[in-house]
DNA sequence: ATAGCTGCAAATGCTTTGCAAGGCC
DNA sequence: GGCCTTGCAAAGCATTTGCAGCTAT
């Protein structure tokens, strides 16, 4: 969990000012390991360790993070926004089933042939997305 | 452009009833090309062809379509679900500027190395989206 | 001091749904 | 005839916005 100084210091970083909610939100978002949330969930979550703070202000925060770089939004539900704190390029699994996300690096991934891209163009951002599904025969023994 | 009849049988094909909004939606989508359209750009596309045919009918067409397999459903901007009546493996470029949608050919696109699927899990669809933007420089020309 | 935040509630935008009337097999 | 579909309007849901009051610099 980050402390109270290194968030404030994350938030000045990027001209942001650190108020209490940010400061708040920043904590939560920036661990060791990354997140990947809805402005609802973090909001819960939020709420859930102690902090006072609205949906709506959630919602401001998460646009104004990703306007400064530090998260980034992922699309894998149709009307939702996910919210990622791995800012590198990267890829995803998607569990439909639970709407779990995982990051997947971008050395697990490579591709190996990108197509050539329409003329005046160019690429800002390669996304690879692996939706998964549980397996029908999960387990092996139970197999003929 | 598809006429009638072909309309009918491809419905039938899926077991959709051949309603005239529905043949009249088929018509529109499954022409030589492949298509990614929203609701709302479909609908207004039926409307300017003169067919009478309410917003909430290509939803749920468009809805029916998916479940049946002849489109499917396009994640690249929040809060909008583009339909796609390719339904082959393949992949995206994706112009947020103008909105465009173009598709990549599941060859054009090889993926060199998949990452390790986490137990139990199966996967459903690999999905690459590559992002593009006018290119700073677009006129070669112009450059010192 | 002042520019920028917060929080509430209201508005928005896309999509879905309930229900009565109409259409397909 | 019976079941499915349509169309309208209303509801739903995630997200954004307007504005008055508050806060960081």
């Amino acid at each position: 969990m980050l402390n109270c100084l290194k968030a404030i210091a994350l938030l000045k970083n990027v001209a942001l000012r650190p108020t209490k909610q940010r400061i708040a939100l920043t904590k939560i978002l920036f661990q060791d390991n990354y997140l990947h949330v809805t402005a609802e969930q973090l909001h819960s979550e939020a709420i859930r360790k102690g902090y006072k703070i609205s949906l709506a202000t959630v919602y401001n925060a998460l646009n104004r993070f990703k306007e400064a770089g530090i998260v980034k939004q992922v699309l894998v539900e149709p009307g939702k926004i996910y919210f990622d704190t791995n800012t590198e390029p990267h890829h995803h699994f998607y569990i439909e089933e639970t709407g779990e996300l995982l990051d997947v690096s971008d050395d697990e991934c490579k591709i190996a042939s990108l197509p050539i891209i329409p003329a005046e163009y160019t690429v800002n951002q390669v996304e690879i997305t692996i939706r998964l599904e549980k397996s029908k025969d999960a387990d092996p023994r139970s197999r003929n």
